[in-house]
DNA sequence: TTGAAAGCGATACCAG
DNA sequence: CTGGTATCGCTTTCAA
C-alpha cells in the first residue's frame, strides 16, 4: 500500500499525493478531498524508512543511557518517561541506546548508521567522550548533566554542589557537627559521573565551611549495600548523628540499618540528599530532601534538542536547576551533642 | 559518504561493497581487504534509513507500554531495562511507545509506518485492541502478560492467579483469618488489566477455599494512597491481621500507614504480595513476596519476538511462570484471634 | 494546480 | 568473483 496506488486510485500523480499530505503545495479542494478518501478507504502511512531516506530526517531521537548491569534507579525511570511523553508532544519516537562510551556498539549505530536526528545523554562524566564525539561532529544532542567545561554546550543539569551544600547547611543549621556523606557507588566515582563528584565536592566544601567533622562514603546502588554502608558509617564513628545521600536506591537500606542500630529517625538521626520525590516520600519517615524536578528535566531536554535540531547552527543553551530542599520529616535538631551557641 | 563513495575509493562496483560487508556472496580476499581499508579510513557505516528501505527490516523492536500519567512502577522500569539489553544482544535497538490503545498516536505510527520489524506490548488487558489488531494484521509481537484468550498467542505472562492464591494459602497457614487485597487502581481495573483482574480472582476463590474474610481494595500507584488505603482497611475491619497486594508503588504507603496506626510488621500484621525482589527488598522489614522476575520475563519476551520475526508463520509460543514466594520478613503467625487447629 | 522524473542510499537479481 | 541496474517508497525540482 504505497504512495503510488493511492495516486492510481485517486487518478493523480504520486507527487499529487505527497504534496496533499505534507501541505507544501496547494493543493485544490477537490482532489485533496478525493485523495483523502482514498487514504482513509486504505488506512495508507507513508512508510517512515523512505520518508526518512528522502528527507534525511527520521522523527526519533535517541535516549542514552548506560546498561542496567547494577539496575537502574528511580530517577532514571523518571527521566526516561518524561522524555518519552515529551518527545511524544513534539511527534518524535524515542529510541533507546545502552550505551555508557562512545565506543558502545549501539551508540555507534545510533550515529553512524543516522538513525535518530539527535540524542539525549544521561548519566554524564566530567569527561565525556560521549559529549566530545558529539560535539566534534555537530551532532544535535543536549545532555542531562554537563561535563568539566559545559560553557557553550547544550544541556540541563542539577547543581548537585549547591544542592548537596544546601543539604549540608540544612543539617549545621539544626545542630549537627558530624554528618556521613553517602555517594553513589565506587566504580561510578571513579568513572568521572559529574553527579557524584559535584555532590561530594559541595558537601566537603560547605561542611569545610560550617566546620563539620565529616566522613564519605561510597555505596552499591541496592538495599543491602545502604544497609552496609550505614554500618560502617557508625562503626567509623558512633557519633555521628546525620547523614546526606545522593544515592536513591541505598535509601531504603540506610533507612533499615538506621532502626536496627536503634537509631530513630529524626529523633537520634538525620537523614537528607537529593532525591526524586516519589522515591522520598515512599520511606517513612518521609525524606527531607532536595527534589530532582526528573519531569522537568526531561521536559527541558527534549524542548532544547528538538529546537537544536530544528535551527542547527544555534549557540549553545542550557538550564542549571537548584531546586528547594522539601521539607518532610527526616531531619531534626542533634540531640546527645552540645549545641553551639544560636 | 554513502555506499558509492566507497566503491569508487575502493575500485570497485557498489554491489561488490555491499557484498563485503553481508558476506551473501563470496568476495576475493584481496578486494576485501581493499574495501575494509577504505570502510576503516572513512568510518563508514551504512545508512540504515537506506538499508530498511531496500530489505523491509529495520532491526528495531517497539516497546509499547500505557504513558506515565500516573507514574511508571519499579516493574515497568524493570522490564525496560531487561528488554532494551535483551535486544542489543540481537543487535536490534528498541523504540519506546507510550501507547496503551490502538489508536493511540504513537502506535499507529508503529505500525502504519513500519517503523519496527515487531513489537513487545506490556500492560495487557483482558480485551486488548492492541493485541487484537496486531494478531490481524500477523504482525510479529509477544505480549507481556495474557488476554482472556491467550490460547495461541505469542506472550510472556506471570500465573497472577495462581500468584495471588499462593500468597492466600501462605497466609491462612499462618493463621491468619481476616485479610484484605490491595490491587492497582480502580481505574486500571476497569479498564481490564489482566494482572489486577486475575490475581483479584486468584485471591478471592483461594480465600474462599481457606474459609477466609476478606476485603477488597483498589489503591493508587503511590505511597499516599498506600498509606490512605490502609486507613480505610483498619477502619472497615480492625480485626483485619495480614494483606496481599500487587501493588508496588503503593507499598511504602502501607507500611507507613501500619506503623501509624501501632501495627508492627510481622508481629501483628502480615504483608505479601506480588513485587520485583529488588523492591521487596527495599523496604523494612522486607517483603515477603512472589518475586516478579522481570529481568527473566523481558528477556524471554524479545527472544520469542527475535524467534518470530526470523521464522514468521511459526506457531505461537508462551511461557507462564509462577515464581514461589520469598520467604523474607514481612510476615508471621496470626496472633490476637484463635488459631484453627493445623 | 498538476505531472514527470531525478534523487535519497542501500540490496539483490541478472549477466558475464 | 565481479559489475550493471532495477527496486524499495517517498520528496522535491523542473516543466507545463
Amino acid at each position: 500500500m504505497n504512495i503510488g496506488e493511492i495516486a492510481k486510485r485517486a487518478g493523480v500523480s504520486r507527487s499529487t499525493v505527497s504534496y496533499a499530505l505534507s501541505g507544501k503545495r496547494s493543493v485544490s479542494e477537490e482532489t485533496r478531498r478525493k485523495i483523502q478518501q482514498v487514504i482513509d478507504e486504505l488506512g495508507y502511512r507513508p512508510n517512515a524508512s523512505a520518508r526518512a531516506l528522502a528527507n534525511g530526517r527520521t522523527s526519533t531521537i535517541g535516549l542514552v543511557f548506560p546498561p542496567a548491569g547494577n539496575h537502574y534507579t528511580g530517577m532514571q525511570l523518571d527521566f526516561i518517561g518524561s522524555v518519552v511523553e515529551a518527545a511524544a508532544v513534539h511527534d518524535y519516537d524515542v529510541l533507546l541506546s545502552p550505551s555508557g562510551a562512545d565506543s558502545d556498539r549501539s551508540f555507534q549505530r545510533l550515529l553512524g548508521e543516522r538513525r535518530v536526528d539527535g540524542a539525549i545523554l544521561m548519566e554524564i562524566r566530567l569527561e565525556d567522550d560521549r559529549v566530545e564525539h558529539l560535539a566534534e561532529l555537530d551532532f544535535p544532542s543536549v545532555a542531562i548533566g554537563r561535563t568539566a567545561h559545559p560553557e557553550n554546550g547544550w544541556w540541563v543539569s542539577l547543581d548537585h554542589t549547591a544542592l548537596a551544600a544546601a543539604c549540608v547547611h540544612h543539617l549545621a543549621d539544626l545542630g549537627h557537627r558530624r554528618v556521613a556523606f553517602v555517594n553513589r557507588p565506587e566504580q561510578l566515582l571513579q568513572a568521572g559521573y559529574e553527579s557524584a563528584h559535584r555532590g561530594l565536592d559541595g558537601f566537603t566544601k560547605a561542611a569545610a565551611e560550617r566546620g563539620l567533622t565529616v566522613r564519605t562514603y561510597c555505596c552499591g546502588d541496592d538495599a543491602a549495600s545502604g544497609q552496609a554502608c550505614l554500618e560502617r558509617i557508625l562503626h567509623d564513628d558512633p557519633a555521628t548523628t546525620a547523614l546526606v545521600t545522593l544515592n536513591e536506591a541505598a535509601l531504603g537500606g540506610l533507612y533499615r540499618g538506621l532502626a536496627r542500630a536503634g537509631r530513630h529517625v529524626p529523633r537520634d538521626f538525620s537523614v537528607t540528599g537529593v532525591v526524586a520525590s516519589r522515591w522520598a516520600e515512599t520511606v517513612t519517615p518521609q525524606l527531607t530532601a532536595a527534589d530532582v524536578p526528573a519531569e522537568e528535566m526531561g521536559r527541558r531536554a527534549v524542548d532544547l534538542l528538538v529546537e537544536r535540531i530544528e535551527q542547527p547552527a544555534a549557540p549553545g543553551r542550557h538550564h542549571l536547576l537548584t531546586p528547594p530542599i522539601s521539607l518532610r520529616a527526616s531531619t531534626g535538631p542533634a540531640t546527645g551533642t552540645s549545641r553551639p551557641g544560636t
